[in-house]
DNA sequence: ACAAAGATCCGT
DNA sequence: CGGATCTTTGTA
C-alpha cells in the first residue's frame, strides 16, 4: 500500500510553522470541487507567518474578527480576500491561541496565491473550516528529493524588521 | 462615519 | 508600471 491517498493528519500542522512550510513542499494540495471532481497538485511555494511579533502577519495586531482564525487549532483553513479580487489560502499551524499559518503561494501549474485559489476554486466559504472533506493535503507516492530555497516574503515591505525574514520557501527541482 | 491600504494579478 | 475592486482596520 503506497502513501498516495494518505491524508496528512492534524499533528503535522501543530509543529513549528517554518518546519511545516518547508515540509509542505512537494506534498499534494487536494480539493473536492463542488461537482465532485477531485484535483491534486504538488505544492511548490509557501510562506510562513508566525507569532505575535511578526509585523508581516495579519495577526500581529492581535485578535480581530478577521484574524481570529489564525489563533484557531492547527489544520484550520484561513482564506481571505486581498485587493478586493484575489483569495489567499493559508493553513493554520502550531497550538491554539498562538497566531501562525502557512500561505500556499504556488503549486505545479499555478504560480501565486491568487492563482492557486482560482485553480482550486477556493474562496472564503472555506475560511474557518478544518482540512478534511473539501480540502486536504496528501503525501506524494514517491518522496521528493528536491532542494529548498529560502528567501524574503513577497509584498511585505511595510513590515519593518520582519520584512527581511527568510520565511518564503520554494521547491527547486 | 470615513479614509487608507492591502500576504495580488493582468494588461500596457 | 498603473488599475482593478472591496474588505478590514484605524481614527475621529
Amino acid at each position: 500500500m503506497g502513501l498516495q491517498g494518505m491524508k496528512i493528519k492534524k499533528d503535522f500542522f501543530r509543529s513549528n510553522t517554518l518546519l511545516v512550510a518547508k515540509n509542505l513542499l512537494g506534498k499534494y494540495l487536494c480539493r473536492r470541487l463542488p461537482n465532485g471532481e477531485i484535483i491534486r497538485e504538488r505544492i511548490t511555494e509557501t510562506e510562513a507567518y508566525k507569532g505575535f511579533d511578526d509585523k508581516a502577519s495579519h495577526a500581529s495586531r492581535g485578535r480581530t474578527k478577521r484574524t481570529e482564525v489564525m489563533f484557531a487549532p492547527a489544520g484550520t483553513i484561513y482564506v481571505y480576500l486581498i485587493y478586493g479580487m484575489h483569495h489567499c489560502l493559508n493553513i493554520v499551524t502550531e497550538k491554539k491561541d498562538y497566531p501562525a499559518a502557512v500561505l500556499i503561494r504556488g503549486v505545479e501549474g499555478a504560480n501565486g496565491p491568487g492563482r492557486v485559489c482560482k485553480y482550486f476554486n477556493i474562496n472564503r466559504d472555506l475560511n474557518g473550516k478544518q482540512l478534511g472533506k473539501e480540502l486536504w493535503i496528501e503525501n506524494p507516492r514517491i518522496r521528493m528529493v528536491g532542494k529548498i530555497q529560502a528567501s524574503r516574503r513577497i509584498g511585505v515591505d511595510y513590515a519593518g524588521e520582519s520584512k527581511d525574514k527568510l520565511w518564503r520557501f520554494i521547491m527547486i527541482k
